[in-house]
DNA sequence: GCCGTTTTCGGCCCGACTGTTTTCAGTCG
């Protein structure tokens, strides 16, 4: 059985699990789960890596013993240390950690007193009313854990960015409208724009005598289901949809301190605390300190300047080097939806779109477009109403009067064409050779295995008139895993042949991602942002491909998009046999 | 368990809220 870099990190995140019951040294446990954050970001196998005899030690927070344990972990397939803890302690138990307000402490004593060892043996216990009598234990948190075991069985999911951008943006206009209240921002990793946020992380500025006036308003919001905690300056509410919402109030003079702690990422946070307390200072999130003294802290620039280093964009907080590029000045100038000069993914009513050709070519112009290719299924999609030949050509003579017509906007002459399983494209050579570009998918036979899946889609790859891989991963997010390909070899292929790779910016799919998107930069491959719109509302969702494209380090310069009606030409118009 | 402008030991981010006690541990973000 191949180890993959996600079984991996699922193993170190159980054995920090297990090491926590035990009551370890915090800082080993912390080592076991910055190793798994780092291995599930990865954007190669470390599998891989040590057939080649890279040296594993060269990533960061893996020394030694964690080198030693991924190698054991490949070549054996187990690890002998989470075996030793599967004979020391039931190997159930670390799902009772899921249940809010268990943590480490609560469990070892659950397990050492009451023998409890899953979820359902602490639903008994809590029904039966054994567990307030444990030492630290009161009747109040036995009905906590008996509400959260209960809530537990229908837990809330994290939720895609745009839907939880439509709750964020409601409640930002209520709390905005409360008196006293200056700035109201969305941090967390919806601010970082992660694919799917787990909660909503709201900064508010209010004077401190305001403070609590405005988390007790905050806590009458209509869509509020349930208070889990309401304090002075901070709250945490479910909303009625599922989605958990935590408040954090602070005055003025604290909001950059504030936001940037509020903003994360958590390991980006520790990473800048450290660099702190290394020149004398503390990082809280009411400001930077130095012997008691506040320096710096009412804009987020100036906590950074404290430590020596220029603003970062909230997408590269995530500690994957964007630290030590900063402090080196070599931070990138990450590329923003308004560079955008086109979208080369879009579809009509012609297949399974809403709108007509003029219809999204209008569309396209309020939305500052000075191209808009049009992609439609090709005939293999027949649920899609694919397009066959005769199709194409009709819509490919339709888009010529129209763009007769057309000011300040060009359509290009392209199709979404099937990539079949052996590799060929789903239409003659005789009508692509007509278009602009043709945009190649995978819509089928998702399960092949990784040397097949890869080289069916090396093979449309080569093909004279490709030019642009659509949503290359083919995941959905929560929906769908990706299927099995190397990445790396296609991006190579790319490159050799000139063509580009999609980042789709549905929010269902935000395919390449951010880690792809690094690795084709890397590569030299150029990414094309695009909506993928099916009707006329679809462009808006360029901002969450922006936002994924920034996560990825992306430039202007590495988005082929951004490039001008004429310079998109000549990098699409070349053919190669 | 990792790591080094505090270099091979001795540190490792920091504060709010809750519940149980009565000064603090546990949990969470």
């Amino acid at each position: 059985m191949p180890k993959h870099n996600a079984d991996i990190a699922a193993i170190f995140e159980e054995i920090a699990d297990l090491l926590e019951i035990q009551g370890a040294n915090p800082f080993r446990i912390r080592a076991y789960r910055n190793a798994a954050r780092i291995l599930s970001e990865l954007p190669q196998e470390v599998s891989r890596m040590l057939e080649k005899g890279e040296d594993l030690m060269a990533l960061p927070g893996i020394g030694d013993d964690l080198a030693a344990k991924i190698k054991e972990i490949v070549s054996s397939g187990h690890c002998s240390l989470l075996d030793r803890l599967h004979a020391e302690l039931p190997p159930a138990i670390t799902e009772l950690l899921k249940i809010p307000g268990l943590g480490p402490k609560r469990v070892q004593a659950l397990y050492h007193d009451l023998d409890v060892q899953t979820i359902e043996q602490l639903h008994r216990a809590a029904r039966d009313g054994r567990i307030r009598a444990l030492p630290g234990f009161g009747e109040k948190t036995e009905n906590n854990i008996l509400q959260a075991v209960e809530a537990h069985a229908n837990q809330a999911q994290r939720f895609k960015l745009a839907i939880a951008a439509q709750y964020a943006e409601a409640l930002e206009k209520f709390l905005a409208a409360i008196p006293g209240v200056a700035h109201v921002t969305v941090a967390g990793s919806f601010r970082r724009m992660r694919e799917t946020v787990g909660d909503l992380d709201l900064l508010l500025t209010a004077p401190a005598m305001a403070s609590n006036q405005v988390v007790r308003r905050f806590t009458t919001y209509d869509e509020v289901a349930e208070i889990l905690s309401a304090g002075s300056t901070r709250a945490s509410v479910i909303l009625k949809c599922g989605l958990q919402v935590d408040l954090r109030v602070v005055e003025e003079e604290s909001y950059g301190a504030a936001l940037h702690y509020f903003t994360g990422s958590k390991a980006h946070n520790i990473a800048i605390r450290r660099l702190a307390q290394q020149s004398g200072l503390k990082i809280n999130e009411y400001g930077v300190l130095r012997n008691g003294t506040r320096i710096a802290g009412e804009t987020e620039a100036s906590v950074y300047a404290a430590v020596g280093l220029p603003y970062i964009p909230p997408e590269l907080r995530e500690n994957r080097g964007e630290i030590e590029v900063a402090r080196i000045g070599r931070l990138p100038r990450l590329v923003e939806q308004s560079d955008l000069r086109g979208d080369l993914h879009a579809h009509t009513k012609a297949t399974d779109g809403h709108n007509s050709l003029r219809e999204m070519a209008q569309a396209g112009l309020t939305h500052g477009f000075e191209y808009l290719a049009i992609t439609e299924h090709s005939r293999r999609l027949a649920f899609a109403h694919g397009l066959d030949p005769q199709q194409l050509e009709r819509q490919c003579d339709e888009i010529d009067q129209l763009n007769a017509k057309l000011k300040g906007i060009t359509l290009l002459k392209s199709i979404e064409v099937d990539i079949l399983e052996d590799g060929s494209l789903d239409l003659p050579d005789s009508i692509l050779a007509r278009l602009d570009m043709v945009v190649g998918a995978v819509h089928s036979s998702f399960n092949l295995s990784r040397a097949k899946q890869t080289q069916r889609i090396l093979r449309a790859m080569q093909h004279r008139y490709f030019t642009l891989l659509a949503h290359p991963s083919g995941r959905l997010i929560q929906r769908r895993a990706p299927y099995d390909i190397d990445m790396l070899r296609i991006i190579r292929e790319a490159k050799v042949r000139g063509c580009f790779l999609e980042l789709n910016a549905h929010p269902e799919r935000l395919d390449l991602l951010d880690t792809q998107c690094q690795m084709a930069k890397e590569e030299g491959v150029l990414i094309s942002i695009n909506s993928d719109a099916h009707s006329v509302y679809d462009f808006a969702n360029l901002r969450f491909g922006a936002g994924q494209a920034r996560r990825g380090w992306l430039e202007k310069s590495d988005v082929l998009n951004t490039r001008p009606l004429k310079e998109l030409r000549r990098l699409i118009g070349r053919t190669m046999s």
